[in-house]
DNA sequence: CCTTGCACTGGAGTGCGCTCCAGGCGGCAT
DNA sequence: ATGCCGCCTGGAGCGCACTCCAGTGCAAGG
């Protein structure tokens, strides 16, 4: 079965050589297996594992959530049910911040297109000065 | 004109009394008046201020990039066409993490949708444990 | 008069998630 | 033999954005 350095491990999911340590010292990945120098060697598995880590990080997962769902993988089959409440519950908080990314940009949009009018109007107007 | 307690303000924005006394120590709130006794008073405009900051903030502007927009504002009219470039860039930034945000949400509910495949390959085939 | 509440100040502290560092090791290309 | 590279460790440090604190002040209500 494949292995990957940390060097290809940190090409490959786009995370840090230390915070692939980082993760490992915390206990989000499991301990890495290492090779007769002691350095690690990445599985499969563990690059997968990497690849949901960074969906949940970047849809705002705090780590200690992060946490809670590595062990209940860790438990076992018995958990399934658990993990796919966990992630649900995630899933539609990010729903929730989608929603809510769109309803700011659009205060964001409305301010442009404020100022784009105002730019209009300084041309059609010239001389006429407007507060704001 | 109108003018608010800082409690009011508190209310109205949904940020909290230290954050808004961070915000003017900083420059990002200009500083706000005070009545006799030293409290401040905070106008329409500072709230409406506050409701722009608000957008930006939470559709992830850092502090030093609004105060870049503050500085814009209060150097007047002729920045107009700067602050725009500068909302569209954030605007197109936002727009850039809903759709990351909804492509790694897609990683999460492939997840799910496999966890309950599993729950459901276990209720027509008791007994044949699966890996993973 | 006294408590309660809201607000004030400057400065220190917090939590999160990394990120950096010094010092060292093993292997390989020149 | 000598670099140099990639990696190792434990621990310290950092940047961001607040958040909390001690000590004080005014003002209105019981």
């Amino acid at each position: 079965m494949a292995v990957y350095t940390p060097g290809q491990v940190v090409e490959e999911t786009g995370f840090s050589l230390d915070t692939l340590r980082y993760y490992e010292r915390i206990g989000l990945l499991e301990p890495i297996s290492r090779n007769a120098a002691g350095q690690r060697r990445f599985t499969e598995e563990d690059v997968s594992w990497l690849g949901m880590v960074r969906c949940l990080r970047d849809t705002g997962m705090p780590i200690a959530e992060m946490l809670r769902f590595a062990q209940l993988v860790r438990e076992g089959e018995h958990t399934i049910e658990e993990r796919i409440k966990l992630l649900e519950e995630h899933d539609r908080k990010v729903e929730a911040q989608i929603a809510d990314l769109r309803q700011k940009q659009s205060g964001i949009q409305r301010k442009i297109q404020y100022y784009k009018d105002v730019l209009a109007m300084r041309d059609m107007l010239p001389g006429c000065e407007q507060a704001s």
